[in-house]
RNA sequence: CGGGGUAUAGCUCAGCCUGGUAGAGCGCCAGCUUUGGGAGCUGGAUGUCGUGGGUUCGAAUCCCUCUGCCCCGACCA
């Protein structure tokens, strides 16, 4: 490409609202251009990047016995309504009307669609297993569409989906798109780990999410210093304290707290140590209120309490109002002492090891000192109810967690027969009979892995591509070549001799003046930059730099060549 | 959806408090000079001051309405 036939939109300023690395870059790059909130024109430039990832994305999955499809991005009502997820999806999902006013969404994602093609195509288990894929735009109309394109509501996704007779076989697939992605992931030059995470309402055996590893992630996880367990933190399992609770050693004593309400006031009022407090959260159970019960130095999961039984699959905070009714005093003097019956205590692992703690009083202005569990609050049940901290022990029993920032790129489910069950997706057995499919479902971000690999590798100038993601592999940047047509001549020849070679090369025959041309290329991340001059032809030597140094080489055609061979 | 902020040239922003008819830098166009790390000089073009209403002799500026956008919280690739 030459880059005077082409359209570089590089820019000096950013607007003050893009916060993140990869956001402000590739708005710098000119790579995308917002169009709304949420919506962004991905420019040639960006393009070419996004083809590069998609790239890599579909040959894996080809390689892993995927076969891609297309599906159309509007779907019908109906399909949605057979799912249960017209209502259950919610304001996520874009609704639309045609001039019929027929209903349809724009799909935020495709098992209802790719599920009723399978029912319709698969008839016998001899056809299975299968595994269908494409790449394609989606939209979720976010709450808070932000950084870019890292979280947009139109984004291209792959997404693929498999059908299988069996949960073994549907198994077997799993680890098979598992593999893929890890190679996807390595071949893409990220630093990623795979976790696992939470299967949440839909159940299934298994889920792991791909984190790119990037302090501006969204999300948290937490991984073994020593053996290779890692987890989303809304699934790392916090262990039961080995230590068992000493005996209690303190009378039960209310005191007065007249203002100290957070556990941070209490404790220094009282010279406890927040460790030593139970703080105690009232949540909307199935049946009324239930108690939760943690260390004040820990913070509550509310995936893990969404997920306890007691719960309506979520964790909501019960009202002001609620909880005076109930118990008789605010939030900031709750405790697990002399609440009435019906409210369930349900108490964290580490809070239930502690003795001679201090808790609310269920009073205004009131805590206990000295509370013990059994003697003076009773347990409903022991459970799981906090995040892992920094120095916790890995719940596979090798070493101790330690924290990270993720990007999550990657999602792999096993799905089970829910979508197939509630959407009679059956074939015939070797016994004639009817049976319900297994299914797996397997998402890339694709439009998001561009922005994580930024994230990840930028410096003060600019990206820092990895080769395979690169929109070009090398620049040849021509210093002034109105002075000489053999500049020019000669710089249009190398860029000839390596295309052909099959080299991606781009020329910067835009006539800049060296600073500016160096800029730009090292903002828009070319990993190789070869300088052709008055000076360098004089003495038969190209000069060469690579994006991620910052010394010159003086380097013949010949080793260029083979540097990039 | 709650809380906060913001909207002025293509971009980044000043002007608003204290009302008097629109500014800077960057970018863009023309010319000259310049040519190894975002050049210099000269000249030029560009605005429904987000929308609608109100107050006023007069509104970018004060008041109200609506809308867009951004930030903080719950969702996800």
């Amino acid at each position: 490409m030459r880059l005077s036939q082409f359209h570089l939109a590089t820019v000096k300023e950013v607007p003050a609202d893009a916060e993140i690395a990869s956001h402000r870059l590739m708005l710098r790059a000119g790579m995308i251009r917002k169009l709304a909130s949420g919506l962004y024109t991905w420019s040639p430039l960006g393009l070419r990047v996004l083809r590069k990832v998609e790239t890599v994305v579909r040959e894996e999955m080809n390689r892993a016995g995927a076969i891609e499809m297309l599906m159309p991005a509007v779907q019908p009502r109906e399909l949605w309504e057979e799912s249960g997820r017209w209502e259950k999806f919610g304001g996520q999902l874009l609704k639309i009307r045609d001039r019929k006013e027929q209903e349809f969404c724009y799909g935020p994602t495709h098992e209802e669609v790719i599920t009723d093609f399978a029912r319709n195509e698969l008839k016998s288990y001899k056809q299975l297993p299968l595994n269908f894929y494409q790449i394609q735009t989606k939209f979720r109309d976010e709450i808070r569409p932000r950084f870019g394109v890292m979280r947009a509501r139109e984004f291209l996704m792959k997404d693929a989906y498999s059908f299988h007779l069996s949960a073994e076989s549907l198994g077997h697939t799993y680890e098979a798109m598992y593999r893929a992605y890890t190679r996807i992931f390595t071949r893409l030059g990220l630093k990623f780990r795979a976790v696992q995470a939470d299967t949440g309402a839909i159940g299934g055996n298994a889920s792991h999410e791909f984190q790119v590893l990037a302090d501006a992630g969204e999300d948290a996880i937490a991984f073994s210093d020593t053996s290779d367990y890692a987890a989303n933190i809304e699934k790392a399992e916090a262990l039961a304290p080995e230590a068992l609770r000493p005996q209690p050693s303190s009378a039960l004593q209310r005191v007065d707290t007249p203002r100290q309400k957070t556990i941070a006031e209490v404790s220094a009022f009282l010279n406890v140590a927040p460790g030593h407090c139970i703080k105690t959260l009232l949540v909307r159970g199935k049946q009324g209120l239930v108690a939760l019960c943690l260390r004040g130095d820990h913070e509550i999961n509310e995936v893990k309490a969404g997920n306890l039984p007691e719960l309506p699959g979520e964790s909501v905070l019960a009202s002001e109002e609620e909880i005076l009714a109930a118990v008789g005093a605010r939030p900031g003097f709750l405790g697990p002492v002399g609440l009435p019956d019906s409210i369930p205590v349900i108490v964290d692992r580490s809070a239930a090891a502690i003795a001679d703690f201090v808790c609310g009083g269920n009073a205004d202005g009131s805590h206990y000192t000295g509370a013990n569990w059994d003697r003076d609050a009773r347990i409903y049940r022991i459970a799981d109810l906090r995040q892992v901290v920094e120095g916790d022990p890995s719940p596979d029993g090798h070493g101790t967690l330690r924290l990270a920032r993720g990007i999550e790129v990657g999602h792999v489910f096993q799905l089970g027969q829910k979508y197939a069950q509630a959407m009679d997706a059956t074939v015939i057995d070797d016994q004639g009979k009817p049976q319900v499919m297994f299914m797996g479902c397997y998402g890339i971000g694709v439009s998001r892995i561009v922005a994580a690999a930024i994230e990840q590798r930028h410096d003060e100038a600019g990206i820092v591509w990895p080769e395979p993601m690169a929109p070009w592999r090398v620049a040849v940047c021509v210093i002034n070549p109105k002075s000489a047509a053999t500049v020019s001549e000669a710089a249009e020849a190398l860029y000839q001799e390596l295309s052909q070679r099959g080299i991606e090369t781009v020329l910067d025959d835009r006539g800049l003046r060296p600073g500016s041309m160096f800029a730009d290329m090292e903002l828009i991340g070319i990993p190789h930059r070869v300088v052709v001059s008055e000076r360098g032809l004089a003495a038969g030597t190209l000069e060469y730099r690579a994006r991620s140094e910052s010394e010159n080489r003086t380097i013949s055609k010949e080793e260029l060549i083979a540097l990039l061979s």
